[in-house]
DNA sequence: GGTTCGATATACTCATACAAATTAAATTTC
DNA sequence: GAAATTTAATTTGTATGAGTATATCGAACC
């Protein structure tokens, strides 16, 4: 037991594009585990070295794949107790590259209606802020976000990107790093929508003119307007949403 | 070179209170050196080598305080080209750890005045949301949250905690996962707030009164006036953290 | 019954060796 | 001379084994 690690050639984990480090494949492998309830809050995991062994990997690399998932709140690990996993009140699900593992896979259904509850709470507010201190250059970004967007149409990827640029501009421009900071989180929840939409087959609605409604808004400094043109492009993004969500999986 | 490391005793870094394994001091310690700004943005590190006997820790210690800052999105790090730090729109500013860091030592006061921004747009429509969904056993959370602060008041530790737990006892009763994963940065900007006007000696305003109006609010599931009653708590704290922001350093 | 104390399991730290990956330079080729 | 290709060098990444520190559990002891 300890001369069947020989090979030395060919230890990269593929994903959907690219390849990853074996830390960062193991982190995103348990996490998605967590995500889904695999491992339950409470749940202890099995020791270092059993786990390194049973994931044919270094314990250096578990470890540090353990490091990344303590730092993102799902984890705890003490001498003597062990690796456990914590209540879900403490994983920080606004991060970045938690969101990208949960809508890797089929992500909840009551996190999605979450995030756009949040989107609901954020987004017009922010649109009032970038109304106010937008610049030049950022209102620029959001002119070709729209451009792109209307050449491409939502059924493209591009389209989506752009869709995706034009509310982080919106973000971004209101000059708030707090703000700023939840620019993944609701990019991962305009992002599920048109997917989420387009694979139900249900595009009763074109987007565009509520992002050009808000664009203008924000274009002529008008703050009101703008906060509730946004308010009325999230209600109607959700009440597609809403529709899609009732329905039983395709 | 080799042989000094021999004592083997004594590898524990103190903190405010309690200690921490050397590869999350570590990581604490270049955290912060990141937020003040003594490593900026696009700075390469010193090899890990090198770093790492500077610091007087393993190579591995060292490495798993990187994966920790990586998973925050501080930083970046690939063969060859070295570790570096990512650009300001990159950090989760709002990773609780990462407050922490930040508010240990003397925090940026534009953040600041941001999360308040942040703080006005969730809690009021946070108080809402939970004027509607809370249970009987949230709102009793509430309960002896402000009995508690009444009973210490704000310039105890004690009375402060009180203060965290009520505005984090709102944001759980919203029943949104989303938004509660913003209470960390909620309560730092709320604990902030006292700390800060409290070191000024200006307790201009007894806070607890506007406390009350929310809870009385959300008790009588009244949500329009749980909104409202929230956003004057806050425009009356942030109209006094404005007043301790404008003055200069003690 | 509560408290102290010791054994034990577990994560933590260290050191060293080697592998992989990416950049940069050198070389070839057109 | 410029572009593509190969080579080399540097840095992070992975593996392994030994030893340390610490929290938990159980037993002995008030």
């Amino acid at each position: 037991m300890g001369s069947e690690r020989k090979e030395g050639t060919e230890r990269r984990f593929a994903t959907e594009e690219g390849s990853l480090r074996i830390h960062q494949a193991i982190a995103r492998q348990l996490g998605t585990a967590i995500l889904t309830g695999v491992h339950k809050p409470g749940d202890l995991f099995e020791g270092e070295i059993e786990a390194s062994e049973r994931l044919h990997v270094s314990r250096t690399a578990y470890r540090e794949a353990v490091r990344i998932l303590i730092a993102k709140g799902m984890l705890e690990s003490r001498p003597k107790a062990g690796t456990r996993v914590l209540p879900r009140s403490r994983w920080n699900v606004l991060d970045p590259e938690m969101l990208a593992w949960m809508f890797a896979g089929e992500p909840d259904r009551a996190f999605i209606r979450d995030l756009f509850e949040l989107r609901g709470v954020i987004e017009p507010a922010a649109a009032e802020f970038a109304a106010r201190r937008r610049t030049g250059e950022q209102l620029d970004i959001m002119t070709r976000a729209l451009e792109d967007m209307e050449r491409h149409g939502l059924s493209t990827p591009d389209g989506r990107a752009a869709d995706q640029r034009f509310h982080h501009a919106i973000l971004a421009a209101t000059h708030n790093d707090a703000l700023a900071a939840l620019a993944s989180s609701v990019g991962a929840a305009v992002s599920w929508t048109t997917t989420f939409k387009h694979r139900k087959k249900l595009l009763p609605r074109d987007p565009l003119p509520d992002h050009k409604a808000v664009y203008q808004a924000i274009a002529a400094r008008d703050t009101a307007a703008a906060r509730t043109s946004m308010a009325e492009l999230l209600r109607l993004a959700l009440a597609d949403m809403d529709l899609a969500l009732m329905e039983p999986e395709a």
